[in-house]
This record gives structure tokens, C-alpha cells and sequence, in this order.
DNA sequence: AACTTTCCCAACCGCCTGGTA
DNA sequence: CTACCAGGCGGTTGGGAAAGT
């Protein structure tokens, strides 16, 4: 049995507001405030709307202060960093960048600022048009936003935020790989939606000596392993592991669609299905959500205390 | 100009959580 | 301890606007 409707579905209005509504909800949340009962609240300044569109009525459009517009660089920074450390907890997001509303930051991620991060935009069609140029520069200008500091930091907070095998899958496929190989007796197991094995080799070598699964958590941000030579914590770590020194990237076909297939192999394992599609034929994400659990608020109050501080002053002394 | 496709965002839906009786 | 309720939240939808053909 479902649970009871919060307000009488037949007999309340839905869809836009009008300007009278708009103005009694306003004046009277101005002059009363809210009551501390927003179910109540339509009833008694003669409404016919749900108290719950009441309320997200007021937060996101009729209270005060409240920003619409464009986005800023520095709020699309914000909100990179945040998603990618936190996920999809947009009040918490909403709560960093005032005067935004959790909605707002939400649509503007999924229909904007996800496709900025993954390359996706609308002039994706015109890759089709011949010579490819286009293509070219619009990875460019995605792959120059990476090799700012601060979009470089939301990408290599995936670690902060996802299980250690997204960890190890970023800074080492290849060996990540051949580990399931003989867990699984299977070599052709591969977990991965894209070929690891094209990752390669000899730049994957010199990492190899950092290995995850002996890693252990750095307390001031949690999920974020450090390594027992001594590397510790380095919020620009993934990046200098990355398959490919991006400061020497030359933007040649092969790492750009090694870029890609990174980017979007990695998304396509968090949300498990094809992140350009709202379609219900959504895969089942092979990370289990309670193995994996999301971070507490407590854990993002220390991720971003760790952030502020950019490097924590103290590396552990050993493993735990 | 007409039609189709894609984008954008306000609003809705239903689950989860915390307070309280 | 349990049940109930309202508030809060994140995912999804619907429709108008804009862009593309």
C-alpha cells in the first residue's frame, strides 16, 4: 500500500504560477512568514495548490535574493568540484553558491555544465562535417578547461568521491585489468565498457609501485588514498597518474579518444547507463551501492575543509 | 515558411528523514 | 517502540522556446 497523498490531487491547481498566485504566496509569506506549515499555508490565503508547490514556489523563484541567470566561471568551477567529490547533492551544492537555488544548479548541471565537462555539447553534430576541425578545436578547448587548476582538481576528486576501483581504473587500467584477470580465471573478463588494454603500458609501469589496495584513507578526505613511498595525498595526483602526461598533450587522435573513453567509460560506470540518454533502458551499474555508500555530510564537511586547505600540513606516518 | 528536433527550466512526483505524539 | 506527518531532497517530466533542416 502507497503512501497518502499530501494534498487532494483533484481539487488542487498545478502547473504555472500566475502572477496573482505569485503575489499572495509572496505577500503573505512577506508579512506572516511561512507558519512553519506549508501544508496548511495554501488553505489559508485561499490557494488551490499543494503546499509542497507552495514551498518550492518560494525557494525557487519568490524568495528573496534568489539569482537567475547565468552562470559564472567560478560557480561553474564550484559546481564541477562539488558534483564531482559529492555527487548529485545539490542542496549541499546550492548551499556554496548563494543565492542559487538546488533546482537551478540542477538543471543547469544536466542540461549544461555535464556536457561542458564531457565534451558534449551541441556542436557535437557538426563533428560530422568534414576535416574534423571543428571536432579538434572543441576537444581542445574542452581538454584546455581540464588543464586549468581548478577543473584539473574536480576531475581528480572522482577519487574523493567514487569506490578505489575508480581510483585504480584512473590511475592504472591496465594492471587493474590483469588483477580481475586471474581473480576471474577469465582472460577476456573485462569489466570496463572500453578497452583497457589500449592504455599504455610503459606509462602505466612507473605507477604500478603505487598500488590501491594498499593504500589507506586520509583523514581529512575520506576515499582519498595515499601511498606508503611516501607520495601521500596529492588532490592533483590523478592527473600526474593520468595514461598520458596532459601537459604534453599534443592532441593527437589516440589521446584525445583515450580522453574519451576515460571520461565517458568512467561516467557510464557511475551512472550506469550512457550518460547522453534520459532513456528508462538504463544498465545496471556493476558498483554496489552499499559497499559503496555515498559519503556522510560529515565526510563532504572534511572533503571540503581538505579543500580549502588544498594539502593537508601532515602525511600518515604508516598504513592502517 | 513549415516542420522537426533539441534545449531548457519550472514544476511535479515519490522516497527519505527527523520530529513528535 | 511505533506510527504518523511535514519538510526536504533528488530524479523526472512536460511544454514552450530556440535551433536545425
Amino acid at each position: 500500500m502507497g503512501r497518502a497523498p499530501c494534498c487532494d490531487k483533484a481539487n488542487v491547481k498545478r502547473g504555472p504560477w500566475s502572477p496573482e498566485e505569485d503575489a499572495k504566496l509572496k505577500s503573505h509569506i512577506e508579512e506572516h512568514g511561512t507558519g512553519g506549515n506549508w501544508i496548511a499555508l495554501p488553505h489559508k490565503i485561499g490557494l488551490k495548490r499543494c503546499g509542497k508547490s507552495c514551498r518550492l514556489r518560494w525557494l525557487n523563484y519568490l524568495r528573496p535574493n534568489i539569482k537567475h541567470g547565468s552562470f559564472s566561471e567560478e560557480e561553474d568551477h564550484i559546481i564541477c568540484t562539488l558534483y564531482l567529490n559529492i555527487g548529485s547533492r545539490w542542496s549541499i551544492i546550492a548551499s556554496q553558491l548563494p543565492g542559487r537555488t538546488d533546482n537551478d544548479i540542477k538543471n543547469y548541471w544536466n542540461t549544461r555544465l555535464k556536457k561542458k565537462l564531457m565534451g558534449m555539447q551541441r556542436k557535437d553534430q557538426q563533428f560530422s562535417k568534414p576535416g574534423g576541425l571543428v571536432k579538434q578545436e572543441m576537444k581542445r578547448d574542452v581538454l584546455e578547461d581540464v588543464k586549468a587548476p581548478s577543473l584539473c582538481m574536480s576531475m581528480n576528486l572522482y577519487q574523493s568521491y567514487w569506490p578505489s576501483e575508480f581510483s585504480l581504473l584512473l590511475t592504472n587500467p591496465n594492471q587493474h585489468h590483469q588483477e580481475l584477470h586471474v581473480k576471474t580465471q577469465d582472460p577476456t573478463f573485462n569489466p570496463y565498457p572500453f578497452d583497457t588494454t589500449s592504455i599504455q603500458p610503459e606509462l602505466l609501469d612507473q605507477n604500478s609501485k603505487k598500488h590501491i589496495s594498499t593504500a589507506s584513507y586520509h583523514p581529512q578526505l575520506p576515499n582519498t588514498p595515499y601511498f606508503a613511498n611516501g607520495d601521500g595525498i596529492n588532490l592533483f595526483q590523478e592527473f600526474n597518474n593520468f595514461p598520458f602526461e596532459i601537459n604534453e598533450f599534443d592532441y593527437n587522435t589516440t589521446q584525445l579518444d583515450q580522453f574519451d573513453e576515460l571520461v565517458g567509460g568512467l561516467d557510464n560506470l557511475i551512472h550506469g547507463s550512457n550518460c547522453t540518454s534520459s532513456s528508462a533502458e538504463s544498465t545496471t551499474s556493476w558498483v554496489d551501492p552499499l559497499a559503496h555508500p555515498r559519503p556522510s555530510p560529515m565526510a563532504y564537511e572534511d572533503c571540503r575543509r581538505g579543500l580549502l586547505q588544498n594539502r593537508p600540513s601532515e602525511q600518515p606516518s604508516q598504513f592502517q
